[in-house]
RNA sequence: GGGCGGGUAGCUCAGUUGGGAGAGCAUCGGCCUUACAAGCCGAGGGUCACAGGUUCAAGCCCUGUUCCGCCUACCA
């Protein structure tokens, strides 16, 4: 492959476009039915086939895809199944306002043609969202991809809907639910939203039916009074014990309706008496069974009252609360209003308040399937991270209650359930049966209602992959290895999945279950289009790449944190990007005459070739330990740092030196070996995060061949020959970095030109000190411009106008002749006295405490004893300098 | 009402067998040093919310207080 220079910045689009465009053809996203490498899976969360990619989406697929490529690199065959959901009440509402623009209801079209409008415009724009995954880089096999509504999709919920009717865990029956009127469908209890509003208490006077007076009922929704069968009281409050009627007058409807005595009132609530509406209130309607009343349906289902409102048929519900209110002051029947604060339910995708309502629906009897779902995380068969969400997750589901599946909408999977016409015989079956099995009659109707989209998520890990047929794709990557998602839809879906799981394969559907944050703005807000401050990450791609843009999500996945997120941080890895572009761009200039990859020769390696190497195994390992910790934003740090701040800041520039000499052709050979290995290794560490700046530049590097998606991870082994040798090119180059920073100090303190050549003398008792740093001295001369270096015996004599600096065990004496002041080095010695001072103060009372040297561990107090040996040392030597510096200064 | 999470530098946040308070950004000072000014070198900045306790030792463990956020719930 040849070798071409990078441009003098990154530019992302054309990049990222091209790459994206070459994975796909060469099919690296592919995984195999079957292969003897080991299997890993992820089916993707999938989103709304109506929605767009938000920030949410952007942080779950790209933490989704650095597992992915991190596992493909390490060998893996890798499964990422993506799809989408057909999002019932949604895409009906998004296609029904599309009808509205023209002037259309979906009733004039009929339900057959309006499921034919919904798969016209998924085939328009549904597929949105597929396209914006793409451009975050993300690597799902999408020959694969699935569609809830998709055929094989369709016969599992079907299939599973039989089977747990057949099992008796599937029922219909007359319940309250929560319903919306807008989209005039049932909810499930988690479909619906509480938000706390301020609201009124409403005291009415109900008249006895005989005797005078009457009882005072408290409501916060008069406009059900009209539906009102009875009134009730704790069988022991004393206040009504005796009361002169067992009945009382409905006001507005003058129906009588009973007093009945039920334990579920509270007494200490408004007056203690309970109107009860079982058509409307889901307690009222237990209370109403348990008394046997009657149920009077007052709120017709598009939220009007209905016929059986007497004078108030016709009204909107909240016409009607206030026409009520009006009604019963006329009558003098309103004792008093006050302020009330309660948790009004709203639709989850129409935020209009959802009405309780009577209805015939079809429930999932959850308890028997939630069982085994909680004793697969206790045992730990699926473990939650981080655990702190497991909590949540059996609060939930030990409370867990009957799940409402049935909607009144038409786009979804139609309950595959047929009434007989002729008897009434209720059949279940997987195709439309074709007589009755009772009567033998053939006019049959199936159920109108549709399922609750969840009902098909949740098998969503398996019938993506082909079930109810035993497919190699299950037996390869089921269960899966991890589900990546947000909290927000632990109940909603992954608690769902576990059970149906658990039950229909006999094994849990993922090994862990990553719950990552949620994505919020710079104020810490949810993002939220009535806000107006979402992010758009589209935009964000455009304007800083993907690459930057990943970076920064993955950087600021910490665990059980939400995410604030604002484009400066983006920026920030922008930067980051660029840095590893120009890092790469000088490597090149060396690398680029047909460089091959020539192993690395040991016996030529210098020292910041040898720390290099060394430091580059240990981050190879700390991002691999942390990648595998779901501690995305340490592997990030940690891939960041080396790069930035060790490869960039200290290799690069120890290493020009030996890369620019001609004369020395086996050291600059060594050099370029090292550095080739280094930016390698870089590429693929970093390619999970940024894979599209790293194929860039994997591409232009010599000796690589073909997509660095099918290269291998680095083991994080050891270049160097054992591990002694890389402790000691740690702590040799550790004191080089020490004495170039301490003189750079030294210069940036006494405002010393960074153009002035100095002359330094470190003087050091140890032996191996002066002989490291006379060994490595050119290192230090180049990188802290030093005229000349030299070292001595700690007694040697001193220069009167050195500056003195403490590096490691070795006292540098920075030659200021004619620059120094004297007063300004006193100053700074002074300053760096009392810091060390308050240091060895400290150290020094633990060592001084005898129950700190009893009851400490051994190595414990080895250490803080080491760390006095040295400071103490240090000490020493910093106040035979300001001694001599005072004596200068005159003080 | 119940539950969970959080409060660490100006900002955003890391920080687990309890033993040296850290990063990025921002700020200040100095640099066009032949990959990079989207850069380089250096510096300042902290009562780890508050109060107690356990411990030789607490940002970390325990108790209480307070503020913020979220989830959940059938007091109408």
């Amino acid at each position: 492959m040849s070798t071409k220079m990078l441009d003098k910045g990154y530019e992302p689009q054309a990049v990222e476009r091209k790459w994206y465009a070459y994975w796909e053809k060469e099919g690296l996203f592919a995984a195999k039915d079957q292969d003897p490498a080991p299997a890993y899976s992820i089916v993707i969360p999938p989103p709304n086939v109506t929605g767009v990619l938000h920030m949410g989406h952007a942080l779950n697929n790209t933490l989704q895809d650095i597992l992915c490529r991190y596992r493909r690199l390490k060998g893996d065959n890798v499964l990422w199944m993506p799809g989408t959901d057909h999002a019932g009440i949604a895409t009906q509402n998004v296609v029904e306002r599309q009808l509205a623009a023209k002037g259309i209801d979906r009733h004039q079209l009929g339900r057959e043609q309006f499921i034919e409008a919904v798969w016209k415009w998924r085939a328009e724009s549904g597929s949105a969202i597929i396209n914006q995954l793409k451009a975050l880089g993300a690597s799902c096999d999408w020959q694969r991809e699935r569609f809830t509504m998709d055929e094989g999709l369709s016969k599992a919920v079907r299939t599973v809907f039989v089977k747990l009717y057949e099992e008796g865990l599937i029922y219909r029956g007359l319940y309250i639910t929560n319903w919306c009127p807008r989209c005039r469908t049932a909810l499930s209890d988690l479909e619906v939203e509480h938000e706390e509003l301020d609201g009124h208490l409403y005291h009415i006077q109900y008249p006895f039916s005989q005797g005078q007076g009457g009882v005072v009922v408290a409501t916060t929704r008069p406009e059900t009074m009209l539906g009102d069968t009875a009134v009730a009281i704790h069988p022991e409050d004393e206040r009504y014990a005796a009361l002169p009627a067992q009945s009382v007058i409905l006001p507005l409807m003058n129906r009588e309706i009973p007093i009945i005595r039920d334990p579920y009132v509270e007494r200490a609530f408004g007056t203690g008496v309970l109107k009860v509406t079982p058509a409307h209130d889901p307690n009222d309607f237990e209370i109403g069974k348990r008394h046997n009343l009657p149920s009077i349906k007052v709120i017709n289902d598009d939220g009007t009252m209905s016929d059986e409102a007497g004078g108030f048929k016709g009204l909107d519900r909240f016409e009607c609360r206030k026409a009520a209110v009006k009604a019963l002051e006329e009558k003098g029947l309103l004792v008093k209003i006050d302020p009330h604060k309660h948790g009004v339910g709203h639709c989850y995708r129409c935020k209009n308040i959802v009405e309780p309502n009577l209805s015939q629906q079809w429930f999932v009897k959850t308890k028997p399937l939630a069982e085994p779902a909680i004793e697969a995380v206790q045992s730990g068969k699926t473990r939650i991270i981080p655990e702190a969400w497991a909590k949540t997750y059996y609060e939930w589901m030990f409370n867990i209650r009957d799940w409402c599946i049935s909607r009144q909408i038409w786009w979804g999977h139609q309950i595959p359930a047929w009434t007989c016409g002729a008897c009434n015989e209720l059949m279940v079956a997987m195709e439309a049966p074709a007589k009755c099995a009772k009567c033998g009659g053939t006019n049959l109707t199936q159920e109108t209602d549709v399922l609750d989209t969840w009902f098909s998520s949740a098998l969503w890990p398996f019938s993506t992959m082909g079930w109810p047929d035993q497919t190699a794709l299950l037996k390869t990557f089921y269960p899966t290895s991890v589900l990546v998602t947000g909290f927000d839809i632990l109940f909603f879906w992954v608690a769902r999945m576990m059970m149906m799981g658990l039950h229909f394969m006999g094994d849990v559907p993922f090994n862990d279950v990553y719950v990552h944050a949620l994505v919020r703005d710079e104020e810490g807000k949810k993002m939220s289009k009535s806000k107006g401050n979402v992010i758009d990450p589209l935009n964000v791609i455009d304007a800083y790449g993907t690459d930057a843009f990943r970076y920064t999500l993955a950087a600021f996945a910490a665990q059980g944190r939400d995410i604030k997120l604002s484009e400066k941080r983006v920026e920030g890895y922008r930067h980051f990007i660029n840095k590893l572009w120009n890092a790469a761009r000088f490597a090149l200039m060396h690398l680029e005459q047909g460089y091959d990859g020539t192993p690395i020769d040991a016996a030529q390696l210098s020292l910041p070739d040898r720390w290099i190497l060394s430091r580059l195994a240990k981050m190879t390992r700390q991002v691999s330990l942390a990648l595998e910790e779901y501690k995305f934003n340490e592997a990030a740090g940690a891939a960041y740092q080396f790069v930035w701040h060790e490869f960039c800041d200290w290799y690069v520039e120890a290493a020009k030196p030996a890369l620019y000499d001609e004369n020395r052709p086996q050291a600059r050979d060594a050099s370029r070996q090292v550095l080739w290995t280094v930016l390698r290794d870089i590429l693929l560490v970093l390619h999970p995060f940024a894979p599209f700046v790293t194929e860039e530049i994997w591409d232009k590097l010599p000796g690589t061949q073909g997509s660095i998606m099918r290269a291998t991870f680095p083991e994080g082994k050891a270049y160097l020959a054992d591990s002694s040798a890389m402790t000691q090119a740690e702590s040799q180059m550790d004191l080089v970095m020490a004495a170039i920073t301490a003189v750079r100090t030294i210069r940036g303190e006494m405002n010393i030109s960074p153009a002035a050549k100095l002359q330094v003398t470190a003087l050091s008792a140890n032996e191996e000190t002066r002989r490291a740093l006379d060994q490595h001295k050119e290192i230090i001369i180049n990188l802290a411009r030093l005229e000349s270096l030299a070292t001595a015996d700690a007694q040697a004599q001193r220069s009167p106008t050195a500056a003195t600096a403490i590096a490691g065990d070795a006292t540098l004496l920075v030659e200021l002749k004619g620059v120094i002041d004297f007063t300004q080095e006193l100053q700074r010695l002074e300053k760096e006295m009392a810091k060390l001072n308050k240091d060895l103060t400290a150290i020094n009372n633990k060592l001084n405490n005898d129950s700190f040297l009893g009851k400490a561990p051994a190595d414990v107090v080895a250490e803080v004893r080491e760390k006095q040996t040295v400071l103490s040392e240090k000490q020493e030597k910093l106040s035979v300098t300001l001694a001599r510096v005072r004596g200068f200064a005159g003080k």
